[in-house]
DNA sequence: ATCACATATTAGATTGATCTTATATATTGG
DNA sequence: CCAATATATAAGATCAATCTAATATGTGAT
């Protein structure tokens, strides 16, 4: 499972609370791996029965009481063991290439509306993308060296990259939609 | 759910039983969507709860009986609202980037060995996506006219130039690393 | 004064996807 | 002759992800 491995990567940074990696998530790797707030605590459970992490209580008067979660050496070696790993090629789903694949029964001008939206939505991310490193930079405590910080950008600078190459292809598309090149029957 | 439309898409051609459609699945949508045997039948018979769909049960001797999916117009008029409705987008999750992400606690060597062994797996993707055209055509019995197979190819373009710019992406960073340009702190 | 929000964890329920196994018979290849 | 593969469906189990709700309190805004 990818949650527990990108758990152990920040618990190798320091130690965290659920609380923290919940919003350490939702700051950082969201755009590529979303997680569910009960899920992070009970993947934690489960890293703990596991032995990869220890847990700190620290007790807190005003708040309910806060667990620190420490990796252990034995989590520190699962993380470097999954990190060298060569991942099983996964299909990525996507709905949006169902809707292509049957577009052939709507009209032309619905296809070209659908494509419209698609590509207003994409620049829209594109947008959305420029935020990030600023955000990133606003969490100086999460990330520790240059190096870290490289291959933050490198994933931001993925999705960058695979948005653009995406969008110049969708509109070449409607461009040869416009020009009525579909083919009517 | 999108594996219900993507039946609909297909039973909308002609009627099929769940075992030709996990055959046409794994000859044609399973690059952007896998379906399970076992899911298949239960999703049927879900659709023919929902009404999408009409079972016409075919007695044979020699073979177990099939049941044959009929689309309904309420499953037709289902698969309409769903082809020209915009789909909230997804985040795609990705693995690969996770390790990307915590990459910086590797050395240059096992960065570098890493995404050479994907840039190797890419490149057999893409001999793969060669092999795709022929596979539909030899079962034109699943598409009925230009304007479907233009966009059962289109499906294919995207996956392709996707995989394509990926993979110049990839190996610009590759070249970057061996001339020693990652932050070594 | 009240309402929303932040801190902090956990349990319950459901869904979609995946894997395994069961059943029963015909054909094909070694 | 035996093993593997193809035809055909379905139940059982598990897992990861998601949504909702419960608990309890402090702070800031309207």
């Amino acid at each position: 499972m990818s949650l527990e491995h990108a758990i152990l990567g920040f618990l190798n940074y320091r130690p965290y609370s659920g609380y923290d990696l919940k919003k350490i998530f939702d700051t950082s790797i969201r755009h590529f791996w979303p997680a569910d707030r009960s899920q992070i605590y009970r993947t934690l459970a489960q890293m703990s029965a596991a032995g990869w992490v220890d847990i700190e209580v620290v007790r807190q008067e005003t708040r309910p009481d806060r667990k620190m979660y420490h990796i252990t050496p034995a989590g520190k070696h699962e993380l470097r063991r999954w990190l060298v790993t060569p991942l099983l090629p996964e299909p990525n789903r996507s709905a949006e290439m169902i809707q292509v694949f049957f577009a052939a029964q709507l009209s032309d001008e619905e296809i070209l509306g659908m494509f419209e939206r698609t590509a207003a939505m994409m620049r829209a991310g594109l947008e959305q993308y420029d935020c990030i490193p600023r955000q990133i930079e606003a969490y100086p405590e999460y990330t520790t060296s240059p190096r870290e910080f490289f291959f933050w950008m490198l994933t931001l600078d993925v999705g960058v990259h695979t948005l653009k190459s995406n969008l110049v292809f969708l509109e070449e598309l409607i461009e040869k939609i416009r020009r009525g090149e579909l083919p009517k029957h």
